[in-house]
DNA sequence: ATCCCACCTGGAGCCCACTCCAGGTCAAGC
DNA sequence: GCTTGACCTGGAGTGGGCTCCAGGTGGGAT
């Protein structure tokens, strides 16, 4: 988010938080953006709490959530206060998720990197 | 790969490797398994060398690496020891997306905790 | 005033990595 | 000797996640 500014064009969003335009508009298609503000000529303007969320869902794709289940977040979220141990609840599993990913990646890591040492030690 | 035993039937190595046959049929299709011993009637037959390549595709695919390069991978080691420093620097360049990985994994960890701690903060 | 470029919509297309299917063969246990 | 089931092939289908397209509108700089 810049400095005294809170609203932005696609183009700002873009340029903001690395999705594509055309990946922003499939997100709201899909109901993973709540309907964004539209100016007179119906384009988009994304408030700083759009962009908050798309933060959140930077987050949640790197991390390899599927989409159907970031969706089911964001409508927790748009339900309102008394979803938010429902929300917990599937950040917590997801964490966990991510934790054994990073224990696989790790090992996966070692792996290579045996056979990386014993290639140099087949061209040595 | 079992002790004592040698050669493993589509089956066995389905439950060994955990991939499952379609992939397997298809791996070896597309050039990254090299063609698999048949029996007299056709049948796929593996050896340990085999098993033991389909760990090293189970390292990389889970690591993220794209099949393509993994079939670019599967033909350098099939042409030869002259390909060893090719094959050095391929995993070397995997190895370093790896870190990566596991970098943003850790940095998207946190802040999916940090929303966590947030909305114990709220609901408490 | 005009140009251009950012933006709009609905819908089709694409890429990856499988996964499934129809129709058939063989071998081993009952 | 018959059934069962593991296996075979070529090819089509699937699902996820975008990405592109045609055809059109609007607004800001020159």
């Amino acid at each position: 988010m810049l400095p005294g500014v809170s609203v932005y064009t696609p183009g700002q969003v873009v340029e903001e938080t690395g999705f594509s335009l055309d990946t922003l508009r499939y997100y709201e298609r899909i109901g993973l953006l709540s309907s964004i503000r539209r100016n007179a000529a119906g384009q988009r303007r994304f408030s700083d709490e759009d962009i908050g969320w798309l933060g959140m869902v930077r987050c949640l794709r790197d991390t390899g959530m599927p989409i159907a289940e970031m969706v089911r977040f964001a409508e927790l979220a748009r339900a309102g206060d008394h979803t938010v141990r429902d929300r917990i609840a599937l950040l917590e599993a997801h964490d966990e998720r991510v934790e054994a990913q990073i224990t696989t990646l790790q090992e996966r890591q070692r792996a290579i990197r045996a056979k990386i040492a014993y290639y140099r030690s087949v061209v040595d």
